[in-house]
DNA sequence: ATTTATTTTTAGACAAAACTAAAAATTTGT
DNA sequence: ACAAATTTTTAGTTTTGTCTAAAAATAAAT
């Protein structure tokens, strides 16, 4: 499997929320940055190769196969970042970039010992959890920060936005993940968020909001 | 720079004895596994590109920014075999191919922090110098194994061949980097040498003491 | 000094992955 | 239900890196 065709069979799998509705070539094209119709030949190809179900107008759906592989390079990404992170000091906004290279080498052993160098964490650092051996994902429940009801308390375990701007602007707001927050109102006219967090009172707009998960305790 | 042509740039730098002849194509063709039309193109893309000087039927030679470029991929080559032996436990005759695909990741970033993670190492596992941040790389005084005088005591500091058949080969032989030896006979009829390692004395054949460095002692 | 052998380059083709422009299918709006 | 808008596919190019086959240049041998 090219580095290519590994690129568009994660952003297949991160696009699939439905299991039965295929994802659409726009949606690919989309978070592939590129076009349609060069997502119509991939597909294709990826189909050829069993890794995606194609039927003319009707989307990619991954197959088993697909899933696997796609799990695959998720374990990878995610225990090169962590190791960016944890033992090569870079901050969480920095490592995505690299992750999305170095998820492309090609060594069962590499990923197995550095899982171990690792001590086998569970999960990123941006709070996704990190598939096993055997491509299992351990859900985490959580919940996003803009459904969170007023009095709810709660610890940040996760970003949906994992850009390198917003999570400098999470920085900048001292929110990172493992910080206890409290919410402390709701905003109905613009679904902005007044919470407590480290004894201060912040207001976080509807789209930050938006994009920050929660473990309710 | 692509993979491809960081490749081929390392397969020249390599190949470079002499500063004043050009690389020949086929000696290009054989270190690259690949034809030597392939690689006469390849040396006019890298020529357009000011990293190596090419004049028809002259073969190769890389330029300053050729040899700088040169030095940069090396010098992550060996810092990748390094962090893989020393971190992740990997065996030194492992980490080659790995290293092919990791030299190629692209972060200046990354390249610093994990040679401040590995604390400066000066070597790789194989005994050849990393160069550093500037792609400067400092001679180790060295000297084969075939070519060294009975009598002469030292220590083994290198490989010429780096294959990983080589390297088990000498595992085999209890044969590491650090090795005391000392050379108690050479035979003139085939060449071979009898050297004396922890107590015992061994019979090393010509073909593989030309692929033994010492440091004389 | 020619002829012969080897090396290197050119010419033409191919597969991968992208693109643009245009056609076909599907979805939406009235 | 039909026209309009959108989405998806096809057709035809382009670029990168490879290949084979043949031509040209260089090196070796008689
Ligand atoms: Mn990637
Ligand atoms: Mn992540
Ligand atoms: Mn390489
Ligand atoms: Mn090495």
């Amino acid at each position: 499997m090219t580095l290519s065709e590994e690129d568009y069979i994660k952003a297949i799998y991160h696009l699939s929320k439905d299991d039965q509705k295929g994802v659409s070539t726009n949606a690919i094209a989309m978070q592939m940055d590129t076009k349609a119709s060069s997502v119509t030949d991939m597909i294709k190809k990826l189909a050829e190769k069993d890794v995606v179900h194609y039927k003319k107008y009707q989307g990619a759906r991954l197959t088993d196969k697909g899933k696997t592989y796609a799990a695959k390079i998720i374990r990878k990404h995610r225990l090169w970042e962590f190791f960016l992170v944890e033992k090569l000091n870079f901050s969480w906004d920095e490592v995505h970039d690299i992750a999305e290279e170095l998820e492309h080498i090609k060594s069962e052993k590499l990923v197995e010992k550095l899982d171990a160098f690792l001590d086998y964490p569970r999960i990123d650092p941006h709070g996704d959890p990190i598939p096993d051996k055997d491509g299992n994902i351990t859900k985490v429940e959580k919940v996003l920060l803009s459904s969170a009801k007023k009095g709810d308390k709660g610890i940040v375990v996760g970003v949906k936005d994992s850009s390198s701007d917003f999570l400098r602007y999470l920085d900048k707001l001292n929110i990172a993940l493992g910080e206890k927050i409290i919410i402390l109102n709701k905003e109905p006219f613009d679904n902005s968020v007044l919470i407590q967090l480290n004894h201060k009172e912040i207001n976080i707009s509807s789209m930050t909001a938006n994009n920050i998960f929660l473990k309710i305790s």
